[in-house]
DNA sequence: CTGAAAGCGCTAACAC
DNA sequence: GTGTTAGCGCTTTCAG
């Protein structure tokens, strides 16, 4: 407390500098830098001169400059996120992983959000003009923002994009097997005793498009057709779940179940499913697909895909910071491209269909 | 296509500097920062020579280096965030609203969080550090990590504490009137009849515990006794509003109404309520704390208190920066203390009591 | 073992 | 109008 640096008494309080400490010991600036530096400086250095400088530092509380140490070319320790909403919940888990993950490995996460309206495109390539970061992590379909794809695609650092969906040329990319989830869906559904099941998705986005795909081609391949209107497209969020399932259930002959692509649309329609006074699964299933916190504690929990986003992120940062330890090495090593499979987890919003229709 | 810069050939491709601009088109290296610095330079510029500059700069792919800007004093345009759980959908929203905020007035996330692991209170040194953040926002109670407040104490750029509860000495802060929402809600169902009312939340949480405080105050207020074990303490997730109100409802007489001091614990017990096959609210009314994005999508929708947030990140944002650019004058302007107040929001939890207690 | 000196890429006086 | 020259705080040769 009485050790206190006085912060108010030389005015204005200017973070103390390495010379700062090198001139209250008595020592070169240099010898204060091969103690503190971290390094296990191959220079060796008089015990008692270190203890001092170390003492000293501590005192002035003195704390290196990064953008000076940055500089002289080492690391920031920094990792760029750009995330297409972070309003979706799930990609607000994914980046609570991919921070945690990466703080793990003693890197920080600087965010920035390709949030879709127009302006803020601009703020986007600030993060990447900002290349103080080490490595880029893309997460979710940023296809809608040409800018910054190209802006990417000569970025000087490594770059890797989770649940892209689309292959982006040039960069490492981690995603998953949409098609495997979807189907162990359908499987699920059709075991129920489903016949009339519709699909719920937002089609812009590439990675939920895949699932869509999926869906579509399930059906061609059992040779059963799709009923007009069973495939809605909806904004990605809770209301365009809820406006998507009034839809569907005010066509003439509404499904029994329904496949929301994401747990979002799914949360929306469990909630107007609730409204319409329908019971939730007996007269109508509702699956959903990423497996966020909350699908264990809906209203009933969600029968949904259960996405591996730990073992994504993780291999995904494994991707990049590999990249940044042989960099210096060869130019570009080729693009990783990973595709990890998903599992089904069923609840409780999943049931057989009360009508049989027939069997 | 053609015109993309051969990084391949050159072997490994050094981001172009200054100089390397410069040099191809045959001016001084500071002639290039006079027209690229952006800043309406008092000098002027040749016309002939700008447009030169810029079209090479375009060429050569040319990015400036934050890191070289930032060591001469000039603003990085980061703001660091710490955050006590990202997990947490209040603080992950929260996080969205202060990254598009932020961005419109230009800057960019850092994000450090404070997840409570022992071992990861190091790393959040790491974000203090690394000051290259022009200033630092908190979110949430971060009191349980001693050494981040200490470090905060001493940081060398504003600071402001966002929902932290207890009062940081030395930092700016914004806080949300919890005794009026906590009042509102219990207005709210003492209004509808309701008498057995208990409460759910965080004890160790100062900004939740303002609000249990509040809670206990209001019957204490009234002469009304609350009745043993009616005030239950659960960890801030969806998990522990389940388990609190498994408690709550093994209670000899049961509550009409739960309060819980947040959304998330609100959903959890929403979640455990139709587990145990109570209708809400006819056979229980629930309330929540935040009016997270989701409170508007339970089942049934939840009614709660909304937050401010917009308006808190930013003064927040405000109070900081406005901070940074009087820094010069005074040495310390004292500290900012905001609080906002929040309102009621009334959805589909809360009801009547069906059993109707003397009145 | 330690000091002196040269930059990293950039901005900002200060010359011409 | 444009070039020269100092540094910002640090790491790293290179000399002692």
């Amino acid at each position: 407390m009485e050790a206190r640096v006085p912060a108010g008494i030389t005015g204005v309080s200017r973070p103390p500098t390495m010379r700062d400490v090198a001139m209250e010991v008595g020592v070169s600036q240099s010898t204060v830098s091969r103690v503190l530096s971290g390094a296990p400086s191959r220079v060796p250095i008089a015990e008692e001169t270190r203890r001092r400088v170390i003492e000293v530092a501590e005192r002035l509380n003195y704390r290196p400059n990064p953008l000076a140490r940055g500089l002289r070319g080492a690391r920031t320790m920094l990792i760029g996120a750009i995330v297409r909403d972070i309003t979706d919940p799930f990609f607000a888990g994914a980046i609570e992983v991919l921070s945690s993950e990466a703080m793990k490995l003693g890197y920080n996460l600087v965010l920035g959000h390709a949030h879709t309206r127009a302006e803020e495109a601009i703020a986007l390539r600030a993060i990447l003009e900002t290349r103080h970061c080490d490595a880029l992590v893309v997460l979710g379909d940023v296809s809608d923002q040409p800018s910054l794809i190209s802006d990417l695609h000569d970025a000087t650092v490594p770059v890797v994009a989770l649940w892209q969906g689309s292959r982006l040329q040039g960069v490492h990319s981690v995603n998953v097997d949409n098609r495997v989830g979807t189907n162990a869906v359908l499987d699920h559904l059709r075991t129920l005793g489903h016949h009339a099941i519709a699909y719920i998705g937002e089609t812009r986005l590439r990675d939920l498009k895949e699932r869509e795909d999926a869906f579509v081609d399930y059906f061609g391949r059992t040779g059963i057709a799709i009923p007009d209107g069973y495939v809605r497209h909806a904004r990605n969020n809770h209301g365009g779940g809820g406006e998507a399932l009034s839809a569907l259930l005010a066509l003439p002959n509404p499904p029994t179940a329904v496949v929301a692509s994401t747990d979002v649309l799914a949360i929306g329609a469990l909630h107007t499913a609730h409204r319409s006074g329908l019971a939730v699964p007996d007269d109508l299933s509702i699956t959903g697909f990423d497996d966020i916190a909350m699908a264990g504690f809906t209203v009933p929990a969600l029968t949904t895909v259960r996405m591996p986003i730990y073992e994504m992120v993780g291999a995904a940062l494994g991707i990049v910071i590999e990249d940044l330890e042989t960099l210096a090495d060869r130019p570009s090593a080729g693009e990783a491209r990973l595709m990890l499979k998903p599992s089904l987890v069923i609840r409780d919003s999943t049931g057989s269909p009360r009508i049989e229709t027939r069997q």
